[in-house]
DNA sequence: GTCTATAGGCAGATAGAC
DNA sequence: GTCTATCTGCCTATAGAC
């Protein structure tokens, strides 16, 4: 048969991610822990109990959720280790701000609902973000040796670099005085004052 | 009478701030809407019910918290405007990481809980933080203005320096590597840096 | 794969005794 | 001011029909 015969209902495979999405919606609109189950079924148009069929359990969800976000986040951050430190450090500037203007609700939700993750499972959203934090840190560190950055300790410029940048998502609206060429501009500037570069 | 005869009980005027703190304490570290009145009741060892003598429902609770701190951080936030702008920055940046390192749970509860605030009580807190964002944008706009600092967006400026500080308080631990001087001093050097001061 | 029904439990808030 | 008891309702997760 060239044709398949549709199954009733005719959505197998599509409603595994819509569970994802409206899960992720409701999450960064109310927290986690305010939203129920049947509020995510009703968002997705199915019945509380048909979500199980998607995942074992809401904690899943919310980890799932978190860590496909890490995933990609670390899967894009690649800066050839080949070019010269500041032209890195622009790169990883740019990426960041452009990659998480993007997806506001994960990155909200990744920083706002670890505390509803298991130990297990907080540990390893951890240590995927402690690999993304490494890469600018091993930046920062090739910089300084090569005396084009002139930093004090780099494990706290890496964090407060990290923290300037992820704030933009707390005020950058799209169609806003400033477009993300600007804000990506001017934050730049920042970061390669604060380095001590030039 | 010169010595008024104790009520049963005797903790009278005690219960209250004990409600509040333990509030304060499971809010921070559970998240609002994962903590029961129960729970809190337990905390301060009293039924749920005596927790209405002192509060009028759950959310005026964290609301109150907020508002507190908040009113705090604007009453201690001084910075002479007869001093010169590099030094009233230099002020504003050793308050901020001191004042915020000195309360986590409030800091913490007052940046991510604010979703559960009704529109009212929501606008209220914006409010007071807007009021203090000012005071920074004030010196940076001052700054500008002499010709100390080169700043192109001060708004952009304000913000990114303040998730800078804030920052501090997701990493900080005292009797850590660096002690809160050494933090001071590097963050100090970061800002400064970043107004293009000197 | 989705439904209905339900188990078993906890939620915020209130009433009335003491 | 605190207690016990309770109202009313929602919660996560599962069972079993279709």
């Amino acid at each position: 048969m060239l044709f398949m015969a549709r199954t009733t209902g005719s959505h197998a495979g599509i409603t595994g991610p819509r569970v994802r999405q409206a899960a992720l919606r409701l999450f960064a609109q109310k927290g986690y822990a305010a939203v129920s189950m049947r509020a995510i079924a009703a968002e997705v148009g199915v019945q509380a109990g048909a979500l199980y069929n998607y995942t074992p359990d809401k904690e899943s969800l919310l980890f799932d959720l978190m860590r496909v976000h890490l995933e990609e986040l670390l899967a894009q951050a690649d800066f050839g280790a080949e070019a010269d430190p500041l032209t890195r450090l622009r790169q990883f500037v740019e990426f960041h701000i452009r990659f998480h203007a993007d997806r506001p609700d994960e990155v909200f939700i990744a920083y706002m609902e670890l505390r509803n993750l298991s130990p297990e499972n907080f540990a390893q959203i951890e240590a995927l973000r402690r690999r993304y934090e490494d890469r600018l840190e091993t930046i920062l560190r090739d910089g300084a040796k090569q005396g084009v950055f002139a930093i004090e300790d780099t494990k706290i410029m890496t964090l407060a670099i990290i923290a300037m940048l992820t704030g933009v998502n707390t005020w950058f609206r799209s169609g806003g005085r400033l477009s993300l060429d600007q804000v990506v501009a001017q934050y730049w500037d920042m970061v390669r004052r604060a380095v001590g570069a030039e």
